[in-house]
RNA sequence: GCCGAAGUGGUGGAAUGGCAGACACGACCGCCUCAAAAGCGGUUGCCCUCUGGGCGUGUGGGUUCAACUCCCACCUUCGGCACCA
């Protein structure tokens, strides 16, 4: 009995090796052409969670798949360290956040390790050390000094039970996540990025290979909606109001304004009979929650001002209201009403009995609607009307220019000066600021005169101070530790330090370019590496980063781009060659997301089960899925949720009592028609994310504990679709296993006896090549599980001819260094020790990959299949390459369709050539269907 | 409400418009064993009048010689946005 596949033995002994020999160093090499495949970083929570290995093994197998194909591969790892759980373990644990921080990215460096990934170690960054948050913060001064960062007040997120701010990712459904206590909007000074600057550059997805999704994600969030702005004045002040509007052709329906109750003008317009109101009305709308103002079916609710406006088109006064349908953020924080055309407008008309004009005839009515009697507002195509110089032209519904009566609207309130053409966007700046010590310091000084000014390059970083101390106050420790606040200005003067830190998305919107030399000192990255490894060729991670991180950091790209940071980079490609142009456009040129591994929670049939107990054990006869609970008074027998089926034992309720199902037993499914059986019972329906609360959570070190990390490796590849993600479900672990023990007891096995048999050694290598070529397409497309399978059935086929005593030294040798390569970047500590084992030369990571050759997969014989009206009915053995007529010949003279045709001639013949060739004979004078 | 994604055996999942269910898990039958586990061999979409045939990829239509795949409508689930002017 030869030695059997023992991972234990293996896994730790090739890790240390691979490290001794830096296997996996990547170093800059012009003669070859590089790869720089990137997954995301981890947040250091603390312990590797089985969602990781899932997002980063995949990954892996990829980047190793390319580095054989003859690339020079880039395949960095590092910590997005700093946030929030640090500052929390910190105040409720009194653990510095420093020492909480590094703890955790030790423990799961550990852990990473044991994935047996081809990290490359050497180019680690953690966003939290000082030789990194020195160029986050230089960073940001490059921004400051090329206007893409400034200071104003907005309006944010104020959790009155944290006394704190909070990012918008941290406010779910108008709760913090925290405790769930309401946020409200509160107007404070912060800094600002301003992306909107590129916000029709980052609609343009034409050098992206993304998916689709993240795409269209981005570009709703970015929000482009072309119209034009208006200016109306104010009768009694002559102010202008302006007003955005995508419905400019409506302008004579503007039967009155809305201002959004923060307005500016508001206090200035409010005539004293109504201020009282007013104000009312506003410090109501500022206390409300985001749970108020969120929450639907609410009915409208305003104030009149008391003042009125001139529409601007046809000089009616209309009256001015506030209401907190109109928001200060999104375009002017004004908008003029036309109650006819838009349904808030209208609702709130209703609701206050304000005018309502039609100016839309819709096509195919022939008169004009009546207001009072509609229901709803308009906002369909037809044809202009009460609209002066606007009768008669059509609006047909589509946006901006493309309608006639908008393109119109818009040439009238150019020519007279009252509007103009707009594009309005709904993304707005980029708001870094937190009041929170653990993130990056913004490099700013306040001088005494009120100015601000930046720290010098000479005195960056601003580090955080370490001597600080964590009260539960909700306020940053940087507020009021004295040594840090304290400093001078540019002229000597005494200053006060910026406390606000930044949002840690600003750490992360560039960790790709840290990697390429995360020890620089003089500069953010190495202009040498940049011109060689950049762009990231692939990036893999989660979707649900869609709207931030990964918007974030192509604008990042597009403001180093734009300011010159690339420029010694660009200067180093042209020396070698390399023409840069769009390649410091965007940071990753493919994006692939992968899904997500859930826990599997129950939620089943609900069973009544009767029959004779044999000990604990029902022996059920009757099963009967129920409504929930709805269980008959005095019922004897077992009954409660489904949790689990093997077969046909059942283990129902909280207590998991076992129900043996008869064979002959009766199942009763309401909802599944006809003669129902065992296997519909159904069970676990409802499917969780893992998290600590619910007990679900699956520790990857105790699975590499138990099965090795190549089995976990394969079986994360294997038994899910990678973009999709889905259930976990352990059992199916035997799989992979099977196949990675299969082949070790192959290779352990030693040279077979006998000579082999020529015609199966061909097949096997006839297989084998079919195996490179298939796998070469599943992984191009990220089908992991597919890869897998390829190579299951390769080693099934092999291991038969093995068995069969067909394959000789020669050949099974042969065929043992081709599939171990083939393996090698799915499961490298196997791999390695059979390479090894084999007697060949280290690393079998440094081999090439297995090249495939078209005519050694080439068939020589392949099957024909006869279809009669589209359906298979058989096939023919033919010579690979058959000619049509000849195919055409032997199906039509084969028994099935000279039956099917019963004397009578086809009505057509259709030869489909292929690997798998297919004649199709169509036959009768009517199909059935 | 708007936008997007997905619905395939008992389960996870395969299928450039061309033999649906590859590859696995589970189950069943058999071998081995005192026995169990492991291992090995076989069967496994459903149904029927079973050397054959019918039906099958959420539902209903359509295009096509041919549809899981394309088109239209609907249902369900999941994700994102949400008084966006």
């Amino acid at each position: 009995m030869t030695e059997s596949y023992q991972h234990k033995a293996i896994e730790k002994r090739w890790q240390d090796q691979w490290e001794e020999t830096s296997l996996y160093r990547s170093v800059v090499d012009w003669s070859k052409p590089k790869h720089y495949a990137l997954t995301m970083l981890p947040y250091p929570s603390g312990d590797l969670h089985i969602g990781h290995w899932f997002a980063m093994t995949p990954s892996d197998a990829r980047a190793r798949w390319m580095r054989m194909r003859g690339y020079n591969v880039m395949f960095p790892m590092g910590f997005d360290a700093f946030g929030l759980p640090a500052e929390q373990a910190a105040i409720s644990r009194n653990i510095h956040p420093w020492k909480w921080t590094y703890a955790n990215i030790e423990r799961m460096q550990k852990q990473m390790r044991s994935m047996g990934a081809m990290f490359d170690w050497e180019r680690e960054a953690i966003s939290c050390t000082p030789e990194y948050y020195k160029w986050t913060e230089w960073f940001f001064k490059v921004f400051y000094e090329n206007g893409l960062a400034y200071r104003d007040e907005a309006l944010v997120n104020w959790s009155e039970a944290l006394q704190t701010v909070l990012a918008n990712e941290q406010v779910i459904d108008g709760k913090d996540e925290r405790l769930g206590q309401p946020v409200i909007q509160k107007l404070m000074t912060q800094w600002f990025f301003k992306i909107t600057d590129y916000a029709d550059e980052l609609l343009n997805f034409d050098e992206l290979d993304w998916p689709e999704p993240i795409k269209i994600m981005q570009t709703n969030w970015i929000g482009r909606s072309e119209g034009a702005k208006v200016s109306f004045k104010v009768a009694s002040t002559d102010d202008d109001i302006v007003v955005f509007t995508t419905r400019p052709d409506t302008l004579w329906g503007a039967t009155f304004m809305v201002l959004a109750p923060e307005h500016s003008l508001v206090d200035k317009i409010t005539t004293d009979d109504q201020r009282a109101a007013i104000n009312a009305y506003r410090d109501a709308a500022a206390s409300a929650t985001e749970i108020e103002r969120l929450s639907e079916d609410r009915e409208k609710s305003g104030v009149f001002t008391g003042a009125y406006a001139i529409n601007p088109v046809n000089q009616k006064q209309i009256p001015i209201w506030i209401a907190d349908y109109v928001m200060i953020s999104y375009g002017t924080g004004a908008i003029m009403a036309v109650p006819y055309g838009d349904q808030r407008d209208f609702e709130f008309a209703r609701h206050f009995g304000l005018e309502i004009v039609a100016v839309v005839q819709p096509d195919g009515v022939d008169e004009i609607p009546v207001p009072d009697e509609m229901d709803e507002a308009y906002a369909g195509p037809g044809t202009m009307v009460n609209s002066g110089p606007l009768d008669g032209i059509a609006h047909n519904g589509e946006k901006g220019r493309k309608s006639p009566a908008i393109a119109s609207a818009i040439d009238y309130l150019e020519e007279r000066g009252i509007g103009e053409e707009t594009v309005n966007y709904r993304l707005r700046d980029w708001l870094i600021s937190r009041q929170r010590y653990w993130g990056s310091p913004i490099p700013m000084i306040h001088r005494q005169d009120g100015t601000v000014e930046p720290v010098p390059d000479s005195d960056l970083p601003v580090e955080l101070p370490e001597d600080v101390e964590f009260m539960p106050t909700g306020r940053s420790p940087l507020t009021y530790h004295q040594p840090f606040l304290n400093t001078v200005d540019s002229d000597g003067n005494p200053a006060r330090r910026e406390t606000d830190t930044m949002d840690t998305f600003m750490c992360s919107s560039w960790y790709q370019l840290r990697y390429l030399s995360p020890h620089e000192q003089e500069e953010p990255f190495s202009a040498e590496e940049a011109a060689y490894w950049l762009p990231v060729d692939v990036y893999t991670g989660g979707a649900e980063h869609a709207v931030m991180h990964l918007l974030y950091t192509r604008f990042f790209t597009k403001a180093l781009r734009d300011t010159g940071v690339f420029d010694e980079a660009i200067k180093v490609m042209k020396r070698e060659g390399r023409d840069p142009a769009g390649l410091f456009d965007e940071p990753m040129t493919v994006l692939r997301n992968q899904g997500q591994v859930l826990g599997g929670e129950r939620l089943g049939d609900y069973v009544l089960c009767s029959g004779q107990f044999s000990g604990d054990k029902l022996m059920a006869d009757r099963v009967e899925v129920v409504e929930w609970a709805d269980v008959p008074a005095g019922f004897q027998g077992v009954t409660g949720e489904l949790m689990k089926r093997v077969e046909g034992t059942l283990f129902v309720g909280p207590d998991n009592s076992i129900v043996e199902v008869k064979p002959d037993a009766e199942i009763i499914i309401p909802a599944i028609e006809g003669t129902n059986n065992v296997n519909q019972l159904k069970h676990h329906l409802e499917i969780q994310r893992m998290s600590k609360s619910k007990g679900n959570v699956v520790n990857p070190d105790e699975l590499v504990d138990k099965y090795g990390a190549d089995t976990v490796r394969a079986y994360l590849m294997f038994n899910f679709d990678w973009q999709k993600g889905g259930p976990w479900n352990e059992n199916n672990i035997k799989g992979p296993s099977g196949w990675i023990s299969d082949v070790w007891d192959i290779v352990v096995a030693g040279t077979p006896e006998g000579a082999g048999n020529p015609d199966v050694e061909r097949d096997v290598e006839r297989k084998l090549h079919q195996t490179i070529n298939e796998i070469d397409n599943s992984l191009e497309k990220f089908s992991f599980n597919k890869a897998i399978a390829d190579q299951m059935k390769f080693k099934n086929f092999f291991k038969a001819a093995l068995q069969a005593g067909d394959v000789g030294p020669d050949a099974w040798a042969a065929t043992v260094g081709v599939m171990l390569r083939l393996m090698a970047p799915f499961t490298p500590h196997v791999a390695e020790e059979l390479w090894a084992r084999m007697g060949w030369d280290y690393s079998v990571h440094q081999q090439p990959w297995p090249e495939y050759d078209e005519e050694k997969a080439a068939e020589s014989e392949v099957p024909l299949v006869i279809m009669i009206n589209g359906k298979p009915r058989g096939t023919i053995t033919v010579a690979a390459g058959i000619a049509q007529a000849d195919a055409e010949k032997l199906v039509l003279a084969s028994e099935k369709v000279q039956s099917a045709l019963n004397g009578d001639t086809p009505n057509r013949v259709i030869f489909i050539p292929g690997d798998e060739p297919k004649v199709n004979i169509v036959v009768g004078g009517k199909k059935k269907k």
